[in-house]
DNA sequence: TAGATTGTTAATCGATTAACAATC
DNA sequence: TAGATTGTTAATCGATTAACAATC
């Protein structure tokens, strides 16, 4: 029974059963039960087959899930087949290093461009992707539309570029600022990167055990 | 009533009350109620009463909460004025950005050092924090004991890396890899960033909304 | 066919919200 | 004092787990 509204949760467990069933093909493995995929990731199979049944019936009684068409079904909820582009904006170190070793394409994005407002860095190419000048964005934008803005940019511009991009279209952002952005826009998505919250849980979690 | 057991999404929104609190500190707000907090933050005032109900008595009926005092204490719940003591290991493109980057002394963590193989690093200082080669760090961590590694190596090299931190006594890690790290010892905490189940999520939302 | 395992419905558990007496 | 707002108990809601008929 699919259903209607999914709960972030489920959403969030998604990619984990992607990243799971990825690694179980490369591993040469072709099927499996709710029950051992279950044990490899520490979750009940109920839990498994609830989550799945969101979206469809992806297996097949008395034998289980084909472990390739499965990863393929949720790669393709996910979007990753759906070649979806964007845009980093703010090239330091973090977005330099995004640039240069995050794995964008496996994601299902192509990295169009790169925009920053140094002069320093505008003209650069970084792991095949030009750095532009802020200031060029608008007109580049229109020319050439992204789904999703990566935000590296400082704290204090954070708000006022989401605000820029939102009104040139774009649709999601990849904030690794340490802000809640938001947007009146509600088809506007954020996801945040809050690494000072991931890390103070972790101190909370060596102080208090 | 002080809880005996947390639940994780309490420990998850402490940061955001951290941020939060911080925020109106810095704004010049010395009195705030759980309704207005709420407000701000998008979510209940019951629900900012429980959990901070769970840690003790922080407030005070007819008044509200004390900004400075709610912050430290809160502060003090995620082990802010610990002063816990980190290493990182692994001085790649990531690596090199959270060492210039990444606020540790705001999350109450002192950088004691940095580790990596590749000579072409090692030997360097990264804004103040010298990096070490891999091959020293039993040795160092017996002089130098830490409470956390930030793990930004390869994924390859990921779980022996933990491993063997583990066994000199590395209690937390902050990883990187796009991996469930795990340990026999329970004791041992791991905090990940999967920046990929992030972004899919993401792309999850863009594509179905 | 018999055994295995699904998808789904029902039961349980836990987290969020509402209500309110206590009290500053 | 009267109004405001807490901490906590009770009610609701939603998510997880268990159970099982359907069926490959």
């Amino acid at each position: 029974m699919r259903k209607e509204n999914i709960s972030d949760a489920v959403i969030r467990r998604l990619p984990r059963y992607y990243r799971q069933l990825s690694d179980l093909r490369a591993r040469g493995i072709t099927r499996i039960s709710s029950l051992s995929l279950g044990r490899e990731m520490g979750i009940t199979a109920s839990q498994i087959r609830q989550d799945f049944s969101c979206f469809g019936e992806f297996g097949q009684q008395g034998y289980g899930y084909h472990v390739r068409e499965l990863c393929e079904e949720i790669g393709r909820i996910l979007g990753v087949d759906r070649d979806h582009h964007l845009i980093l904006v703010g090239v330091g170190h973090l977005g330099h290093a995004l640039l240069q070793n995050f794995p964008f394409a496996k994601c299902g994005f192509s990295v169009d461009a790169a925009f920053d407002t140094a002069p320093a860095v505008v003209g650069c190419t970084v792991n095949g992707v030009a750095v532009r000048d802020m200031d060029d964005v608008d007109e580049w934008l229109r020319g050439n539309p992204v789904d999703v803005a990566v935000l590296t940019v400082p704290r204090g511009a954070a708000q006022d570029v989401a605000d820029r991009l939102i009104s040139l279209g774009v649709r999601g952002f990849w904030n690794f600022t340490n802000l809640e952005l938001d947007s009146t826009h509600p088809e506007v998505k954020f996801e945040n990167i809050h690494f000072s919250d991931s890390l103070l849980t972790l101190s909370y979690r060596i102080a208090n055990d």
